[in-house]
RNA sequence: GGUCGCGUAGCUCAGCUGGAUAGAGCAUCUGCCUUCUAAGCAGACGGUCACAGGUUCGAAUCCUGUCGCGAUCACCA
C-alpha cells in the first residue's frame, strides 16, 4: 500500500474517531515548498458540516496521524491546512523498494485487456512529410508508448491516402514533364519526387488559369475549364475504372513514395503495425449506410443523396452518400472504423488529426453511436492544433513548408556544432560522435513539439533555432549523461546495501520527484497528453542536477551515503531513460 | 452568423478534476569550473492570469457575457 492510500485511510479514521463524520475522499497536495512538510490535507471542506474551526480540526487530525502513522514525524497547522512532515526513514526504504524494477512505474502489458488502436501520421502520397506531420507522428507515437506503460496493449496504424485527385495531379505533370525521372536517376528521394511534380502542377494550372483569363473567361470558369484539371479529372476517371496503364504508373509513383516515406519514418524513430490503404477502404461504408438506411437511422433526398440528420444533437445534416451513389470521406471513416474493429481484438481507438477535423470526428462517433456499434463510446479525437510559422500556415504549394527531413538534418547540424565547441568527446569515434549529434538533435525537437499541450497551436520560427539549453531535452539527456559518467567510475558502488536514517533536503526532493512517476504515467494517458510527461522529466533533472551540484557524491566520506547517493543517481537516471522513451526521445551515455 | 478551441512575465510555455504569497525556461543582470561533465548550479529583475459580472469560506481554474486570435460549418480528403 502506498503512502497516499495509508493516509486517505486514517484521514478517515480520524475524522471518524474525533467527530464520527464520514468522508468519501480527503483533499491531499504537496506541501508548498515555503512551508514545512511534504503532504498536506486541506481540511476545509469539512469545516461548515462539523461547525468547528478550522485550525481545530486540523491539529486533531494531526495529533492523530502523528500518533497512528509511523510514517508521519510531524505535523504543523497553518489556516486550514494540516501540514504532515514524512519521516526520512520512509523516503529511503522507498527507494530501496523499487531500486531493482528497471520497470518502475511502468506497468507490464496485461493481456486479459483488449487492445487500444492508435491512428497516426496518415499521409497523403502526393508530397513528403513536413513540420505538422512530425508533430502528428509525434503525438501517435508517443501516445501509444504512455498508454502500453499503463498495461494497455496497443496496435499502432496509419491510414495512408494513396487515391484521389491529388496523386492524379502529380501523376499526371511527371508524365507530362518528368522525362522518366525517376529516385534513381534524380538522386530525389521518392516522396520529394512525387512533391515536385505536385509543384509543378499547380504552377501550369495557375499559368492556364491566367491564359484563360486574359481570353476573356472569368475566373471562376477558368478554374473549371483549365486543360490541365480536366486532364487530371479524365485521369482520376481511367484510375477508378482500372486503366492498366494508369494503375501502372500510380503503384509506381507510389512505390518511390512509401519508399521515402519508411525513411523519413525510421529517422523519426516511429513505427506502425499495421497500415490501412485508402484505395482498399474507401468503398467501406456504403453498405453499411445503405444498410442504416433501410432501418430508418438515415434519409434519402429527391436527388438521391443519403444523409444523416443530427439536428437532435445540435449540429446539421450530414451528407453520406452523393446523388450518384459514391461514397465520401465520412462514408470511407465510417467503413475504415467498422472494418478496424472486425480485424483486430481492439476495445477502442485513437485518432491522432488535427483540430481542423473536430467537427467531422464530433460527426463520426455519433454516426457509428447511432449505428449501433457498442465501442463508439470509446472513441477518441487526439486533437492538436496547427504548427504555424510566423507568417500564418505551411501551404505545400506555396513552398512555405518546414520539410521534416530537412529539419531533422538541422537539428542534428546545430547538434554538432554545440558538441564540438565543447568539444567533450574524446576518444569517440566518427560513428559514435554521428549517432550522438542525431540523439540530441532529435531529442531537442522532439521535446520542444512534445512538452506543449496538444491542442495549443505551436508557433515554429525557422529563424529562431530551438533550445538546447534550459527546459530543453539536451538538457535532460545531458543529466543523463553525466549520471552515466558517475557510475562509470563507482564501480560496484550501486550493487552494495547501505544503512540511513536521515536524508539531505536535497535528496529527500529527488526522491519524492522519483515517487511520483507512476502517477504522472496514468496522469498522461488520461490526459492523452505527453507534455505531462515531459513538464515531469524536467522537475525530476531540475531537482536531481540541485543535488548533484549541492552535495558531493563520490567523494563523500560516509561508505553508506555514498553508496545510497550513487544508488538514487542510478534510479534517477534509469526514470529519466523510461520517461523519455516514453517520448520517443533516446538517451546518451555521454554528451 | 452558428459551433468548437485558445488568450497566464518582453518571448516560449507549466499550473486549469477550485485551496496557501501564480511557477519554469529564454532574454537581461550578479555570483560559482585546481573536487563526480558549466548543454550545469545559486540568485536578481519581470504578472491587472484578455475584460466584466456570478457561484464559493476560497477562482488563473467553475458558470454567464464582452473583446481578440484561430479552426470549422463542401456532393474535397
Amino acid at each position: 500500500m502506498n503512502l497516499e492510500n495509508t493516509l486517505q485511510k486514517q484521514i478517515k479514521q480520524a475524522l471518524k474517531e474525533i467527530y464520527d463524520f464520514d468522508i468519501e475522499q480527503a483533499e491531499l497536495q504537496a506541501t508548498r515548498k515555503d512551508f514545512e512538510g511534504d503532504i498536506t490535507l486541506v481540511v476545509f471542506p469539512f469545516v461548515k458540516q462539523l461547525r468547528k474551526n478550522p485550525k481545530e480540526i486540523a491539529e486533531n487530525i494531526g495529533a492523530y496521524l502523528k500518533e497512528n502513522v509511523e510514517e508521519i514525524k510531524d505535523y504543523n497547522v497553518v489556516g486550514g491546512f494540516l501540514n504532515l512532515v514524512i519521516d526520512d526513514v520512509f523516503y529511503i526504504h522507498f527507494l530501496k523498494e523499487i531500486y531493482d524494477d528497471a520497470h518502475y512505474g511502468l506497468t507490464p502489458p496485461d493481456t486479459s485487456l483488449k487492445s487500444l488502436m492508435v491512428e497516426y501520421s496518415s499521409p497523403n502520397t502526393n508530397k513528403p512529410l513536413h513540420l505538422g506531420h512530425i508533430r502528428n507522428n509525434l503525438l501517435g507515437h508517443s501516445i501509444s508508448e504512455i498508454y502500453k506503460a499503463t498495461g494497455k496493449p496497443v496496435i499502432k496504424t496509419q491510414i495512408i491516402n494513396d487515391r484521389g485527385i491529388h496523386i492524379c495531379k502529380s501523376m499526371l505533370t511527371w508524365q507530362k514533364f518528368g522525362n522518366g525521372e525517376t529516385p534513381e536517376s534524380s538522386g530525389l528521394k521518392g516522396d520529394k519526387l512525387a512533391g515536385k511534380y505536385y509543384v509543378k502542377f499547380d504552377q501550369e494550372y495557375k499559368k492556364e488559369i491566367k491564359e484563360l483569363v486574359a481570353s476573356g473567361k472569368t475566373e471562376a470558369e477558368a478554374k473549371k475549364l483549365a486543360p490541365i484539371l480536366l486532364e487530371a479529372q479524365a485521369m482520376l476517371r481511367k484510375w477508378e475504372s482500372k486503366d492498366p496503364e494508369v494503375m501502372q504508373l500510380w503503384r509506381t509513383m507510389n512505390g518511390w513514395v512509401y519508399k521515402g516515406f519508411d525513411e523519413t519514418y525510421k529517422n523519426l524513430g516511429v513505427s506502425f503495425d499495421k497500415n490501412y490503404y485508402e484505395s482498399e477502404t474507401y468503398l467501406l461504408g456504403k453498405q453499411v449506410v445503405e444498410e442504416g438506411l433501410k432501418k430508418g437511422i438515415f434519409f434519402k433526398k429527391e436527388d438521391g443523396s443519403v444523409w444523416a440528420d443530427l439536428s437532435d444533437e445540435g449540429l446539421d445534416e450530414k451528407l453520406l452518400l452523393r446523388g450518384d451513389g459514391t461514397s465520401v470521406y465520412m462514408t470511407q471513416d465510417i467503413g475504415t472504423a467498422i472494418k478496424r474493429f472486425q480485424d483486430f481484438d481492439i476495445d477502442s481507438h485513437i485518432y491522432t488529426v488535427g483540430n481542423e477535423q473536430d467537427y467531422h470526428f464530433q460527426v463520426l462517433f455519433l454516426i457509428l453511436k447511432k449505428l449501433g456499434y457498442e465501442w463508439a463510446d470509446k472513441l477518441y479525437h487526439l486533437s492538436y492544433g496547427m504548427v504555424e510559422l510566423p507568417h500564418g500556415k505551411m501551404k505545400s504549394r506555396e513552398g512555405t513548408v518546414v520539410d521534416a527531413d530537412d529539419l531533422m538534418i538541422e537539428m542534428t547540424n546545430t547538434a554538432r556544432k554545440i558538441s564540438q565547441e565543447l568539444g567533450k568527446l574524446e576518444g569517440y569515434s566518427e560513428t559514435e560522435k554521428e549517432s550522438l549529434y542525431r540523439i540530441i538533435g532529435l531529442g531537442a525537437l522532439k521535446y520542444y513539439i512534445l512538452k506543449v499541450d496538444p491542442k495549443r497551436t505551436i508557433l515554429f520560427d525557422p529563424e529562431k533555432s530551438i533550445d538546447f539549453q534550459g527546459n530543453t531535452g539536451p538538457f535532460i539527456q545531458y543529466t543523463y549523461a553525466r549520471i552515466q559518467s558517475i557510475l562509470r567510475s563507482a564501480e560496484d558502488l550501486d550493487k552494495k546495501d547501505f544503512e540511513m536514517t536521515h536524508l539531505h533536503p536535497k535528496e529527500r526532493e529527488v526522491i519524492k520527484q522519483l515517487e511520483m512517476f507512476p502517477q504522472v504515467i496514468s496522469n498522461a494517458a488520461l490526459q492523452q497528453n505527453p507534455g505531462v510527461i515531459a513538464n515531469y522529466t524536467y522537475d525530476l533533472v531540475k531537482s536531481y542536477n540541485s543535488f548533484y551540484q549541492a552535495i558531493p557524491i563520490l567523494a563523500t566520506e560516509d561508505e553508506n551515503e555514498k553508496v545510497f547517493r550513487v544508488k538514487l543517481s542510478k534510479k534517477v537516471g534509469e526514470t529519466i531513460k523510461n520517461a523519455l522513451k516514453l517520448l520517443g526521445i533516446e538517451v546518451p551515455e555521454r554528451m
